[in-house]
DNA sequence: GCTTTGACGTATG
DNA sequence: TCATACGCCAAAG
């Protein structure tokens, strides 16, 4: 069985440790084009404690989601900076973390662990 | 089964 | 960069 959620937290689990994602990237990596806000809600109502790398998924345009000045943002934030990620007010260079740029897309799917 | 709800995306000004 | 409009459509109620 293989529902649509599924699919989108392996999409989500498959993005590397130090790198992120667009919402459009996950649902499309999901097999799920254009189902960006299907990967948003989702998340939203995931509840915490699942072991998800949801802090690697940012918008399109490399913001932070989240409510700026909410504690998910500020959770978010800090998890990235954990990884390396640089986050200024809330914004990630994709140029440099993203998968989407013109960077080393084969990475998609690699398990963390072998990086 | 109809309506509302989104942690969105793209286009446009 | 910000705002506004519109498209998208699976889930939740």
């Amino acid at each position: 069985m293989h529902s649509s959620h599924q699919r989108i937290y392996a999409a989500i689990a498959a993005i590397p440790v130090g790198r992120v994602a667009s919402y459009g990237a996950i649902a499309a990596r999901a097999g799920l084009p254009g189902r960006a806000r299907l990967v948003g809600k989702l998340l939203g109502q995931t509840p915490a404690g699942l072991a998800l790398p949801w802090h690697r998924v940012l918008r399109a345009s490399g913001r932070i989601a989240l409510p700026a000045g909410s504690d998910g943002f500020h959770e978010q934030s800090r998890l990235l900076r954990a990884e390396g990620v640089e986050v200024n007010n809330g914004r990630v260079a994709l140029s440099r973390f993203g998968l989407d740029g013109d960077l080393d897309h084969a990475l998609w799917g690699l398990p963390a662990a072998s990086l």
